[in-house]
DNA sequence: GAGTGGTCTAGACCACGGC
DNA sequence: CCGTGGTCTAGACCACTCA
């Protein structure tokens, strides 16, 4: 009746570092999705299927697949299925973008890439988890909000996870990276963490923004992860937010 | 056996705004929330009661108050039962400030209050939601992470719902605001928005703050919300981030 | 030991999407 | 029409807390 893998409701006494069921059910499915056994934007088994799979309870499954899908891991469908999350064929295709424009509404997004080099960066190398001798690309965009230059990023990967990269796979891509990393590298960023500061305005960076050098701008950088927590890409975004803002939603 | 107010399942058909079941019971306690029956840090009725008194199974309950939990309205504890969210007596007095020191831990996070008046501020009624005539009180603040200076706050609030509002009651809290909002006025703030940009340090905040004028700062603007989405408090945030920054996780 | 929330099951019925 | 996810129920057993 049971997998034996699984340890069925909370086993009693000593039990180091139990999992409900659910969860155990959440890590395989997770795992079959790194593992690429269901890639971005195809359907997963029903959870029925699942529940036989598992040889679990349907209400089981749906609470692995509810925490999934509140994870924005999976997508629910009513009548269709649930599927893997995916960026290709977003409305937004700057998902973890928080820049936004003070008066008008966001009407049009385009980025241009400046560069594309790759090598060494022992400092960057160790944010992203490798050995500081490990070689990472480095990639310079502006990016346009509303037909106005906005803002100026560097952005940092590492090559093993990237191989091939190059700035014609950019521009196939229009430059929206992340649904880029996906289709190409099979890297799905799931989560960022960010921290702006107020800075003046370098003059090579003022340059690019067409704005007179010591203008305060602010300062963004960012770590993003894939599944399981690993970094896998690093921005530095300078801002001119004369005309735009960086907005937050914080809850309880 | 069903509460005449309540509709069972789906109705077929014409339904404008349909609601499942548990989005009602979810609504019923909210109601009981925003009127006082159950207060921050007291234990609500428990799911076998409730379920009981709404005429539905426990599992419907549960559902209820799963997502209240997780916005943070209720907490749950195992074997004690569930409780009105409080922040009164929890470890982070200031639950949404992202300011962070770079390099050290935060160790010691304290506030000293500059100044309260009462008076009219069009702008600021506005986005309080409120007519333009009406009354607000202004606070400004000065917060000191590990003993350095750090930020200068603005805060405005309608005076409607803060009566007796003062500067001893603000000291008596010891500049906590929000658990001072929630202890003596009873508005829990739930969520907020902010606005940053970066901007050169006006003088008064500079000499408040011990820098040159036209040091680059972060301005940070909010808004917070009580239940219901009601815009209860408004802050303007200057934050000198040479040895502090914003930080936020993006999550998908 | 009584009462609470936490997990898990089994089964019913529903709305939705596509054949 | 069938299969999908979404809601709701009833009941079992568990772990935790407190008297």
């Amino acid at each position: 009746m049971k997998s034996a893998a699984l340890y069925r409701a909370q086993p009693r006494g000593e039990s180091p570092a139990f999992q409900p069921l659910y969860r155990q059910i959440k890590a395989l499915i997770t795992q079959s999705l790194v593992s690429g056994e269901w890639r971005p934007g195809e359907p997963i088994p029903s959870e029925i299927e699942l529940a036989s799979r598992y040889s679990v309870s349907q209400g089981t499954v749906r609470k692995a697949v509810g925490e999934l899908a509140e994870e924005r891991v999976l997508v629910r469908q009513q009548g269709k299925g649930t599927f893997v999350a995916t960026y290709a064929g977003e409305r937004s295709q700057f998902p973890f973008l928080r820049i936004n424009p003070d008066a008008e509404p966001m009407r049009e997004l385009t980025a241009r890439l400046l560069g594309l080099e790759r090598g060494r960066d022992p400092a960057a190398a160790r944010l992203l988890g490798l050995s500081s001798t490990a070689t990472t690309f480095l990639l310079k965009r502006l990016l346009m909000i509303n037909d106005r230059a906005a803002c100026y990023e560097e952005i940092r990967l590492p090559a093993a996870r990237f191989k091939g990269l190059s700035a014609t796979v950019v521009e196939q891509h229009e430059c929206m990276l992340y649904s880029m990393y996906e289709a190409r590298f099979g890297v799905r960023m799931l989560q960022a963490e960010e921290r702006v500061k107020a800075v003046l305005a370098p003059r090579e960076v003022a340059a690019i923004l067409h704005c007179v050098p010591g203008t305060p701008m602010l300062l963004i950088e960012r770590v993003a992860f894939t599944y399981g927590q690993e970094p896998s890409e690093l921005r530095r975004c300078y801002c001119d937010s004369q005309e735009h803002h960086y907005r937050n939603a914080i809850t309880g």
